[in-house]
DNA sequence: TTGTAGGCGTTATCAG
DNA sequence: CTGATAACGCCTACAA
């Protein structure tokens, strides 16, 4: 009883066999352009042709065609980690867009280490992929540069890094928008849980935020801009330091929701009470900041898009055309974390204020 | 100036002329086994190719490869969906061990849809993968029956279905774990927050609690275990329904941490506090459960190396060995929202107590 | 409208 | 030990 009896899927001349024309034949009605079809043959053949396909489950062997065609139709995608949500959502956004374009994506996790993108890039480009998309682009580092050098094409996603074609969140406005906001319930005092220096999301919204308060007539200190990690540890660390300033800041903002969960944890630690005590804010709208106890106020940045929009501007360049950087705009969620006010039951996530 | 300049990878071909021997003799020296190349070539010419093979980037072409060897050296996975944490977890741990196999995943998700579950599924074997890997395997669908007749390799995770080759939590137990914890507190009026029914997770989950209890001599009214979604939604309905019993239970099991959380916001809501007036446990541990301002007590599964097993397994079969079902063994992490003495700054998640 | 032939890059077989 | 040759399945230029 051989156990190895999946048998081998039907090719071309199978069908043409079967169908009793020719592979070139069977090849121009199943797989070329609906044109070629009507060309190919009449259309009863192309009927009885199509009749067998599907009888014998005929599917293109995509390697074959790869090896003919010279394109792969793979897709590499390069996360920092998928298990953040962040970035898991944004390769949902990618992954849809590449099953409409007929790509297949596989992800792979740098973990935010340049030798590991290195290498996962080789990865990748040891699969013959068509292209890339890197999510986790540190700026300043010279590996884009040369990936580009190599002519390989790619688009960032997230985050930017020099002028290579990206699809980002208007971070710069979104910081401005969390500043509006804390300005206007009279925060004057602020901190700033900065994230990673060499992602541009992080530098970005800190930056929009410092503007906004430095054109408001209250600069925010160096001593009060702190970087750290994207979760919560790295949140709670840098809360925890802004904290020890004497007087201690009124309004806490976070460049991302996981890092504004260990800030609130780092408040309730100290018995300070988020949004009434100590306002603090996050970013991205994750969708757990609705549901935390006390619900965070948060920018929302359209993650699942732009995903979708990174991949087709890839297709775009596939395609021999120019891609463009793209932001997205984001829009402010207010919640009870920075306005007690602010009703929690019923209509959570449904307030939102924004441009 | 073209735009298409990227260049052609170096082939066998260009490497086997550069070196002055024939193309077989480099294949066998650059994709043979180890013997393989000591036999094909003087030490010296072996070297001179694998020279050759550096400086013109040499990599072999995986799609001519797989033509050729009727092996695509590709796994796809199929998920309910990615932004899922635990989801996502088990993934880098599938796509950790591929890697170290040498072969490359690509995931999908099916939402918990049938017919998404179909659709995708029929896309990878389109892909022509050599084996697939399901984590949102439905228990008594006829689907998984189906591929397995058509003698598709694949393997289960994270949920068991029928007698199909799976790698899980041992869910049974965890569930009891959570229920010893809860009886030794005292608690003898509970609730169970069960998860979709049609996911082995949550009914094992459930099942191994309220055994449990049975035995304990206080057996869970069906009443008390109300089915949910898997996110914060689904758990905050769940609990709002189980709340309304009165007298109310003084102890939620959701079979997951999301659902947790979502509960948790109900009792905030109701003015009860978490720990206090009501307990709350959830499952999986979540890096987000210890960091909730009231930690919240969890069974820990071994995500990643439910993963890892799971691709190690397929590769078994693969191989034309054979692949039992494996549980692995969860631990229970108590935390303040069962037991409000528990410390929570410093040892978060450190107090274990487990099987 | 239909058919033929060659080649994409690799590997396996067979002959020297 | 080395080298030629065929074939994996598909696509397409060319011929009939």
């Amino acid at each position: 009883m051989a156990r190895n009896d999946r048998q081998r899927p039907a090719t071309l001349r199978t069908i043409a066999q079967a169908a009793g024309v020719d592979v070139s034949t069977a090849s121009r009605v199943l797989n070329g352009s609906p044109e070629d079809a009507q060309r190919a043959a009449s259309h009863e053949t192309a009927e009885e042709i199509r009749r067998w396909a599907a009888r014998l489950d005929y599917r293109p062997n995509p390697h074959a065609t790869s090896l003919r065609t010279q394109r792969s139709n793979l897709v590499g995608v390069l996360v920092p980690r998928l298990s953040d949500l962040v970035l898991a959502t944004i390769y949902e956004g990618i992954e849809d867009a590449a099953a409409r374009h007929g790509l297949t994506t596989f992800v792979m996790n740098s973990h935010d280490r340049p030798e590991q993108q290195r290498a996962r890039t080789e990865l990748a480009l040891s699969r013959h992929v068509d292209g890339l998309v890197f999510g986790d682009a540190h700026t300043g580092a010279a590996f884009l540069d040369e990936i580009a050098e190599r002519r390989v094409p790619f688009v960032l996603v997230s985050r930017h890094a020099g002028r290579h074609p990206s699809v980002t969140c208007d971070d710069r406005l979104g910081g401005r928008l969390v500043a509006d906001h804390l300005l206007a319930l009279g925060h004057r005092r602020v901190g700033v849980i900065a994230g990673e220096p060499f992602a541009s999301t992080g530098a970005d919204r800190t930056a929009g935020f410092v503007d906004r308060y430095r054109e408001a007539g209250f600069p925010v200190p160096g001593s009060h801009v702190v970087h750290s990690g994207f979760d919560a540890a790295g949140g709670r660390a840098a809360a925890a330091r802004l904290l020890r300033h004497d007087p201690r800041p009124t309004a806490l903002f976070a460049v991302n929701d996981f890092a504004a969960i260990g800030a609130l944890g780092v408040l309730r630690d100290q018995g300070l009470r988020p949004g009434r005590d100590v306002a603090v804010a996050g970013y991205n709208d994750t969708p757990l900041a609705a549901e935390l106890p006390i619900p965070l106020t948060s920018v929302r940045s359209p993650m699942r898009e732009m995903g979708a929009r990174a991949l087709d501007l890839l297709v775009e360049l596939l395609a021999g055309g120019t891609a463009p950087a793209e932001r997205l705009p984001p829009s402010l969620v207010v919640r009870a974390s920075t306005d007690p006010a602010t009703p929690s039951e019923d209509d959570r996530g449904l307030l939102t204020a924004g441009h």
